[in-house]
RNA sequence: GGGCGAUUAGCUCAGUGGUAGAGCACUCCCUUCACACGGGAGGGGUCGCAGGUUCGAACCCUGCAUCGCCCA
């Protein structure tokens, strides 16, 4: 189709000018050029595809497993050739199935009534089509005639949104139950125009609300009239095609037309004048003009309907008779149903079943044939006894249509043998069909022709069937459902065990992207900008489960400064010799801060494992994010500060400088999946010093999670990380110059509290930003007082002291407490919830009532040490 | 018309029965020797509305409203 465009652009010859082979020459020509650029996207983003398996669906292998596709499935009897209609898009001349056929809704304003007396303004209608040739009802009135064929004078008023298919009408339906119309049904009324007389029968198919409730019916040219067609052959419904291929109307010479009519008629005559060879909307205008001139047209009104179009194309869909190839894929889909009911293949999230199942319970016969050149031509001769051979090749073909000749008599053996020796001649007497397959049918064998189906390889052997296919919701019908179909037939086992819908990007505005909106983001751009490993984060962090992506640059943006916090991490380790030992063993780390890191990445680790195996990647990267930045960077870089940056050597130095380059092999493992350029970078750039690496970080283990909780260690490094986070909420809070550097004492602390406090002098002091650490009986006068894990700390800032903001600083807390206090009493109070709520709920809610009285208990003593003042 | 989903902080969204969260934005402080793409501290939500189930509901059920998608 884009090939198509670009010839008709550039003002070359169209594709049947050119002939097959010269177009499809050129098709190949830009199928080289424009299909690297989703390869391309794909590598910038560091998709580590195993690239060396890429195929193309007309690939030399997928070929074969097509034609022998095609071949079983029509020897079971599942592919058979019928005339039916089809979707048919008159623009490239070619069926589509309904899953290519989009719905557009269309609402015309014109409107006239026979009834007002006005004539009809045929050049404001035309006007209205011109803008939309839809969306307008319009009335018909057919007389009744009876027996003789004369006119009783009674009319059935009919209503149609296709005026121009009244020329194959060839029946009315009137509801069985309908009473307006009871004595009507088994009369017959003349075809306007035409002069066909048709039978008005009985059909529940005429809904009584709807326009008159009397409709005509044209199973040509509509689905449903089809249907309704077929049921009453018997009462001279038959199909009447009155459209060419191109949807003109197609009168002379059309048999089926002029079935039962006089063609000498001039009514007739001047019909065909009228419309014949006209484009369907132009001949939609004209036979509403003639209607309106035999005063046969009662009305037009303006009438919301939903009208097919090809989703390509944007051309409007006509139902269109035609021999086609269909796939029974009813048949097929039974065992596709009932491995997913059977949890076979499991859906996440598991709400898709629901489409799958509505789909493929309520499938229709595929037509899997294309009037184009572009793709598999089906593999099927023709003789001209009328026979079909489908065979796997050329010559199975030819050989098996020769052996049928014969045995037929068409020709002696003599004769068969010599033209089985000229191909030339084969193919001119055994022509093949022209058509070819529906892309979805060969994409279907996707899971096994791509591993070398039909040999029995190795590959097939090995990936068949494969862990998970992960697509867009949107692919559901074309590709997964029919995967699941093809590959339990052929294979007899499901081509995957678990189908991950991810989530749609959509734009800002959360409308889907696409070309003629012109709001379609640009990975590459992005990646320019920000990198892809901020991309790929984004769309990590921002892949929940079950929605759509509204993907905005600032939380690019984000994700990129994200990408900036690693590298400096990385650079501050490597200024502070934080460099990777040979046979560094975590269990031996015996500092509590290098302990209390093991243990949270060993825990970040898991938890980031853990989403990925759930397919929770907003949760894996929300996860591992927070740990980098929040712990690892905040936290554990900040605490090792005055033992790197001490000058001297000590054993707990040396610790800590493995530990940290430690940690940081697992962040780079642990954020791979994620951001795999910076981190393969940092991951060479740390190789350069210690010991050799194996070989690249993507093809690395993944992180151990297997650093056990150590819980003195959290104890230990959770109350100085609560001491300095209180010091400096309290400073601010009370305005407390950054530059001051008060006292801090540490109220009665138990001996083991004194101990941590005096191991992490320098540090608290730095981050707390206070001068001497002390200890005492009681708080100096004139203290900032706070409460950290039990443990009273004050900060005597006498000078500047505002008592009455620390009052009410104070009042403020302890009122906060008091309300938990108060919330959790009410809960305990009512003995329906002691009683029914489970038993360490109740217990929780203990410890909550009895740590805020503790706080404020605390804080009610500071309180009061400051009213004294 | 049928089905699915959404409605939570200014914005974008997590959160499937037990103390409402993140990122961005916003306010204030900080040129502290990895990082201003940074550090620190804050403000901000009766979880769309109305009922119901439950000791307890953002979460389960029913109805309604608004928005979106798929199918006919």
């Amino acid at each position: 189709m884009v090939v198509e465009r670009q010839l008709a652009e550039r003002r070359e010859a169209d594709r049947r000018t050119l002939g097959r082979e010269a177009f499809l020459a050129r098709v190949w020509e830009w199928k080289a050029e424009s299909g690297g650029a989703i390869v391309g996207q794909l590598k910038r983003l560091g998709a580590s595809c195993d690239w060396s398996r890429e195929r193309f669906t007309l690939d030399e292998g997928l070929s074969k497993a097509v034609a022998r596709v095609f071949v079983q499935l029509h020897r079971d009897g599942l592919i058979y050739k019928a005339k039916r209609l089809v979707n048919w898009d008159p623009k490239f001349q070619t069926a589509i199935s309904d899953l290519e056929v989009v719905q557009v809704d269309c609402k015309g304003s014109f409107k006239w009534s026979r009834d007002d007396g006005a004539p009809l303004d045929e050049a404001a209608l035309a006007k209205a089509l011109a803008r939309n040739p839809n969306g307008h009802l319009y009335y018909f009135d057919y007389p009744v005639v009876d027996a003789r064929g004369q006119e009783t004078g009674e009319v059935v008023t009919v209503a149609t949104t296709r005026p121009e298919t009244m020329l194959g009408d060839s029946a009315v339906a009137v509801h069985p139950d309908d009473e307006r119309f009871k004595r009507l049904v088994g009369a017959r009324v003349r075809l306007p125009l035409v002069g066909r007389l048709m039978r008005i029968v009985a059909d529940v198919y005429s809904d009584p609300e709807k326009g008159t409730g009397a409709v005509k019916i044209t199973p040509a040219h509509d689905f449903n009239d089809f249907e309704v067609g077929k049921r009453h052959e018997a009462e001279g419904a038959r199909a009447i095609n009155v459209l060419d291929a191109e949807a003109r109307v197609w009168l002379k010479g059309n048999l089926d037309f002029f079935d039962g009519l006089d063609a000498a008629d001039h009514e007739l005559a001047r019909l065909l004048a009228a419309v014949d060879g006209v484009d369907r909307f132009e001949a939609r205008k004209r036979i509403v003009g003639l209607m309106a001139m035999e005063g046969r047209l009662a009305k037009i009104e303006p009438h919301a309907h939903a009208v097919p179009h090809g989703d390509r194309s944007n051309a409007v869909i006509e139902p269109w008779l035609t021999d086609q190839w269909y796939v029974d894929a009813k048949t097929l889909a039974e065992p596709a149903l009932a491995a997913v009911r059977e949890g076979k293949t499991q859906f996440v999230p598991k709400n898709w079943e629901k489409t799958y199942y509505d789909w493929l319970e309520n499938i229709q016969p595929w037509c899997v044939s294309r009037q184009l050149w572009w793709g598999h031509q089906i593999p099927a001769w023709y003789a001209t006894w009328g026979a079909v051979y489908v065979e796997e090749s050329e010559d199975a073909a030819f050989a098996a249509a020769l052996a049928d000749g014969v045995e037929r008599g068409a020709f002696g053996a003599s004769e068969a043998e010599a033209l089985a020796n000229d191909v030339a001649r084969l193919r001119e007497t055994f022509p093949r069909d022209p058509d070819v397959l529906d892309t979805w049918f060969s994409s279907a064998l996707w899971p096994f022709s791509t591993l070398g189906w039909p040999d029995e390889t190795p590959e097939l052997e090995r990936f068949y069937p494969t862990s998970a296919l992960v697509t867009g919701f949107d692919i559901i019908f074309f590709w997964v459902a029919r995967m699941m179909m093809m590959g339990l037939h052929f294979r007899g086992e499901v081509p995957f065990r678990d189908v991950y819908i991810h989530a749609l990007v959509r734009d800002e505005k959360g409308a889907k992207m696409s070309k003629s909106k012109g709001n379609v983001i640009d990975p590459l751009h992005l990646i320019d900008r920000y990198g892809a490993d901020a991309l790929r984060f984004t769309l990590s962090a921002m892949a929940a489960q079950g929605r759509d992506i509204k993907l905005s640059e600032s939380r690019v943006e984000g994700y990129r400064n994200f990408a900036t916090k690693l590298w400096n991490a990385s650079r501050f380790a490597e200024i502070n010799g934080c460099a990777r030992v040979a046979g560094y063993d975590p269990m031996a780390a015996r500092e509590p801060l290098n302990r209390w890191i093991l243990g949270e990445a060993a825990r970040a680790v898991a938890e980031t494992s853990a989403a990925i195996e759930s397919y929770r990647f907003n949760d894996a990267a929300n996860a591992a994010y927070r740990f980098v930045w929040s712990v690892f960077c905040d936290w554990c870089l900040e605490l090792a500060k005055p033992v790197l940056q001490n000058a001297e050597a000590s054993p707990a130095k040396a610790e800590t400088q493995a530990t940290i380059a430690h940690v940081l092999d697992t962040v780079f493992a642990l954020l791979h999946p994620f951001m795999p350029f910076v981190t393969e970078e940092l991951w060479a750039i740390k190789g350069e010093v210690g010991p050799a690496r194996d070989g690249v970080l993507a093809l690395g283990p993944w992180p151990s999670a297997d650093f056990p909780a150590d819980a003195v260690a959290e104890a230990e490094i959770g109350w100085v990380v609560d001491l300095v986070s209180e010091i400096r909420s309290v400073r601010s809070e009370m305005g407390v110059p950054a530059a001051a550097q008060p006292a801090l004492t540490l109220v009665a602390p138990p001996p083991e509290l004194a101990a941590v406090a005096r191991r992490w002098d320098e540090t608290i002091r730095r981050l707390a930003r206070v001068g001497e650490i002390g200890f005492a009986d009681a708080p100096p006068a004139g203290s900032l007082q706070i409460v950290v894990r039990g443990a009273l700390a004050a900060i005597p800032v006498a000078g500047i002291l505002d008592v009455a903001a620390e009052r009410a600083r104070l009042r403020k807390e302890i009122a906060k407490e008091q309300g938990e206090v108060a919330k959790v009493d009410a809960k305990l109070a009512n003995p329906d919830f002691v009683e029914r709520a489970p038993e360490e709920v109740v217990a929780e809610h203990h410890e909550r009532r009895e740590a805020a009285l503790a706080r404020i208990a605390k804080m009610a003593a500071a309180l009061e040490r400051l009213e004294r003042l």
